[in-house]
DNA sequence: CTGTTAGCGCTTTCAT
DNA sequence: ATGAAAGCGCTAACAG
């Protein structure tokens, strides 16, 4: 017991005595068994948990460090569930955290459907959700400004000149996708251009997916002379048809895309980006979690104490122009 | 205590029973608790921990991937901990997934010291090392094969008739980056060529500093007409030197790099690569683990069967050509 | 086949 | 300032 009170820095011990037992666990290497503290304090197991699809996606790493750097800051551990995508798993991933008793959840969720969250939520786990909003349910979210950095971008090839702009994404179901989408086609109407199904294709989640589809659209018998891409896969399998068809003889091609990466200034082609701090995006969600966790206390149902309202931060997005000069 | 046997599928309960307890749950939708179990089944929490210090590395997120695929299909899950390089921070990480009673650790430990995976070997947790090898005491590893893959990388650059070439790596105490040097010396050594010190730059983390190190070797009197670097981030940071010098009207210099990475064929310069399945680097890791597990028995410290000896796995090498024409 | 007892390692409460 | 008792949610071992 008094050890217990020891190593919990509990000061209702005597200096004497404190000492004896550091000496004592530092000899035998003893340190307390989380496992059994998190039942008896009946809070959480002191994780969080994040959910992503792919982790192997800059955008999700970068993501999952900035979760983790807040998260480390208040003790806590981050554990990452990757789904790849699979909505099944994710249904899995998400029950399992629960029963594990997460502090928290960070998700970027694949799909539409999102119930499997809003069951955790209803069962006292606070989740947070990063880069989509919850849908049939109350969150906190992060979101980075997706219409408006598909706006600007978009825009920016149609004050270049640029009439006929094609446009890659992911599959609809995908809430960035189609936020991007809207703003791609917010900025055509705005410029008197209508939308032109042919060259919107939606759909693509890896590079060479996205290299088929580019190499499509400029196929066609009136090619875009500039495409938009919805993330950075899509972006980068966009440059390969672009440079395919540059090294055939063919039109060069405006590229732009949503998510900067690194070496996009490396390509030998001109690029615009819509950049954002994707680490801030983690850092951001981490801290809408700490907050709650503070506010209704970790593990417990809420439990009289007023619930927060939800928040939601929105991250911004800034233009970047690379050169492509060699 | 039914109720217990139902959901752990338990033969010995009655079809009608089974059904009814079943039904119960669904209605309440209740889910063990995780953490009761583990404690009381004095196994570990079916947790792994994944310690390494750069997530946003692609290096690492891959071997992160490889490793949850396969921890995933033993019903366990991957505990991320991202140490930044900090070796206070990576024994603290390390004490405190002991302490969380994870069944295993796999770990690419950032410096030589490795007293802190040496403890929590000792206290019954399983411990493979990714990508270095243990130093004083015995564990499972996976290692890439540094010394082979950095040979093979220099001996082509001496082929096409390179004499000066230069190394860019990390810091000494990273043991792939020495093993890199090794085999980067015994293919100099091999052709008769003696390494100059000058051009031997060790110690840059990320690419700017890289960049910065290139164009110092770049920068001498007698400058190399080749750079080696023994990582991805050391091959892209000495990219950006190359290219800049060429576009100033520099000579060429051949590049070539261990790690292949995204856009390396997109860089418009002859690339080398020494390219490996950064995945199964993570999988083979985890099926160490594994193996271990079911020889000793999750969270116990060994009772008296014999302990399998240690394993080292070494996952083979390539090389890839860029051709960076445009 | 189902229920009772006991205890995993810790901490809260209540003595002393 | 220290210790004894009880219990967090679960399951192994033993009844019935």
């Amino acid at each position: 017991m008094t050890a217990s009170r020891v190593l919990r820095d509990d000061p209702q011990v005597l200096p004497a005595t404190r000492e004896r037992v550091r000496a004592a666990a530092a000899a035998l290497g003893y340190r307390p068994n989380e496992v059994a503290r998190s039942l008896r304090l009946g809070r959480g197991s002191g994780l969080v948990g994040l959910v992503v699809t792919n982790l192997a996606n800059p955008f999700y790493s970068r993501l999952a460090l900035g979760v983790d750097s807040v998260v480390v800051k208040d003790g806590l551990k981050t554990v990452i569930g990757n789904t790849g995508q699979d909505p099944h798993a994710e249904r899995e991933l998400v029950a399992d955290l629960v029963a594990r008793r997460v502090d928290g959840i960070i998700a970027v969720p694949a799909g539409a459907d999102q119930r499997h969250l809003a069951a955790a939520a209803a069962e006292g786990v606070p989740v947070v959700l990063a880069s989509r909003p919850p849908e049939g349910f109350a969150a906190d979210c992060v979101l980075v400004d997706d219409f408006g950095g598909a706006h600007d971008a978009t825009a920016r090839l149609v004050r270049r000149g640029h009439r006929r702009i094609g446009f890659l994404g992911s599959p609809p179901a995908v809430h960035t996708g189609t936020e991007r989408l809207r703003g791609y086609a917010a900025a055509l109407s705005a410029a008197g251009l209508a939308v032109d199904d042919r060259l919107v294709r939606q759909g693509q989640t890896e590079p060479h997916e996205a290299t088929r589809a580019a190499a499509d659209l400029l196929a066609l018998r009136e090619p875009p002379t500039a495409l938009f891409c919805s993330n950075n896969r899509n972006t980068i399998g966009a440059f390969r048809a672009i440079r395919a068809l540059r090294s055939s003889g063919g039109p060069e091609v405006a590229l732009a895309g949503f998510d900067d990466f690194e070496l996009a200034d490396a390509l030998g082609l001109p690029l615009t980006l819509v950049a954002y701090d994707s680490d801030e995006l983690g850092r951001a969600a981490a801290r809408l979690l700490a907050t709650r966790l503070n506010a209704t206390g970790p593990g417990t149902a809420t439990r009289g104490r007023p619930v927060p309202p939800p928040r939601q931060v929105v991250v911004p997005t800034s233009l970047v122009e690379y050169e492509g000069g060699r």
